[in-house]
DNA sequence: CTCAACGTTCCAGTAGGGTGGAAGGTCAAG
DNA sequence: CTTGACCTTCCACCCTACTGGAACGTTGAG
């Protein structure tokens, strides 16, 4: 299959798929005479995995690590949950410094619902800030 | 005071205030007639209260229009009012849409740690993403 | 044969908030 | 007068995941 045949069928386009390859996340495919990529269709499933990797919140370099396991013909297991565990406590530690961002931007927020511009103090720019 | 001496004063380095001028976010500073930047004093709040806007999770353009209105003789309150309340629905959006990621790594991590490496299907990178 | 719709490469740009370095001028102490 | 710590400008680069566009070759239907 050819590129746009692919990105059709993964939902992409032919220029990610393109950067894809240029990441080394993508095998390198075969060309027909003309220098066409002629990818065999099992290279869906490859994709496939990439746009799952990326909702899981995994990045293009991390994925292509458990890929060039795979491609070595190693089981990525291990690896797969050490950057699993390492995102889950990535997300953790985000979700808890947003919720006090968000303690703090409510209170702020509160604060400037009150505001009187007259208040306002000449010499410093906002005083809800 | 020179540049290095806010920098000093305020935290930062004298590379991210010529930045932060060039962003429009600093009044341009009278110069010496060397031409080193001569920052009144009361500069120095002005620092902090773009440290602040940025600790509340505000971009530097949004600060800059803060400190543009402020600048131009009015009082922001509207505008950070407004602000304020966009930034509080993009974070919760942003909580909301990390909790519902977290659950996810979090499944996908639990199920990675019963991995058993010998029953990896042979036509798929890995089960477990 | 023509034409649209494909494909190819390469180069540049996006957002956001800076950082690094080169090449040069200035200030103040000893 | 020298030395080192300042200051100046300008240009390039970091990161991530693409996207846009130019300039050109290929395929397949009418």
């Amino acid at each position: 299959m050819w590129i746009g045949e692919l990105a059709n069928a993964t939902g992409t386009t032919t220029k990610t798929l393109r950067f894809y390859e240029s990441e080394g996340l993508m095998p390198i495919p075969p060309r027909t005479s003309s220098g066409y990529r002629d990818y065999p269709s099992d290279t869906v499933q490859r994709i496939d995995f990439i746009k799952r990797g990326q909702a899981a919140g995994l990045t293009l370099a991390q994925i292509g690590e458990i890929l060039h396991i795979r491609d070595g013909g190693n089981t990525p297991c291990a690896h797969v949950q050490s950057l699993l565990s390492g995102r889950l406590k990535e997300l953790d530690d985000q979700i808890a410094d947003l919720l006090i961002l968000r303690e703090t931007v409510g209170s702020l927020h509160s604060a400037s619902l009150r505001a009187e511009p007259a208040a306002c103090a000449p010499n410093q720019v906002c005083q809800y800030i």
